[in-house]
DNA sequence: AACAAATTTGTAACCATTACAATTTAATTC
DNA sequence: GAATTAAATTGTAATGGTTACAAATTTGTT
């Protein structure tokens, strides 16, 4: 997605589309790499050195009312987002760290107990080692 | 589980009973209501007063390391334990913000993504809006 | 251009968790 | 069983990620 369709895709999401926003959301849709605050902040204060954290804090939380970006919380103390929202598990190596994608193709839940429940949200995450970790042993 | 086998229990993991230690695990194991820290610390507060919130904090560590616990992080800044280490989701209320158990028949995932990988860990967790909150609008 | 509204920014406050040293309790040695 | 050592508990201080808030900047409107 080119940086017009960025802002397009905001607009159509009720986003005013600032130059931070799109960048912050530029950088979250096309890294893929799960990033928390800091990361997204440090990074992009190179190009954009008047960023503030809170405008980064800020950002993520109007993102996330919009429902446009997910929030990650596998460990605590440590929150991370995904521009990707479509129903997908998350992978973390206690070893090195990194987060993989993974796609579910079906989950079979007891029904009774969820029954006349509503779902909005759905989250599944492993963690474990990775295969890199594991064959550097 | 009674107290005498609530101290075996912790003997056959490696854990030394102290009283604080058979108290928190009878709480967490019998309550079954996915308690934050304070929430063990101000409940057993009544019962043994001289308690402190860093004794919780140890012993939730340990009982993780030796994993007779699993740790709840669905939301930022709301740490939650369970005494049920068996596969099974949670859906939290985001309106009354109970948190039930359901039972897990089968999660197909796509394998050659964690192929290799060595899974030590799994989570599954629903938010949404529970039958009681539905009903009561 | 003048004014109002929205956004960004920097700093201070907040609060759950951790670090740490002192105290208490339990285990071991003599 | 007293003395000694080790382990566990406790209270307080420090840490660090997040939020509150007010000032400054940018954007939109009259
Ligand atoms: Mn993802
Ligand atoms: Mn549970
Ligand atoms: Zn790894
Ligand atoms: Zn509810």
């Amino acid at each position: 997605m080119i940086m017009k369709n960025m802002s397009e895709y905001l607009k159509k999401n009720g986003i005013k589309p600032s130059l931070q926003r799109i960048k912050i959301y530029e950088y979250l849709s096309t890294k893929k790499n799960h990033p928390t605050v800091d990361q997204v902040y440090n990074d992009l204060l190179q190009e954009m050195p008047t960023l503030s954290r809170t405008t980064v804090y800020n950002t993520f939380k109007l993102f996330l009312e919009k429902k446009i970006i997910m929030m990650i919380t596998i460990e605590e103390n440590e929150v991370r987002y995904d521009a990707n929202t479509k129903l997908h598990g998350h992978f973390k190596c206690e070893n090195c760290g990194k987060i993989y994608d993974f796609g579910i193709s079906y989950i079979q839940v007891d029904e009774d107990v969820l029954n006349d429940f509503l779902v909005e949200e759905r989250q599944l995450y492993f963690i474990g080692k990775c295969k890199n970790c594991l064959l550097d042993k």
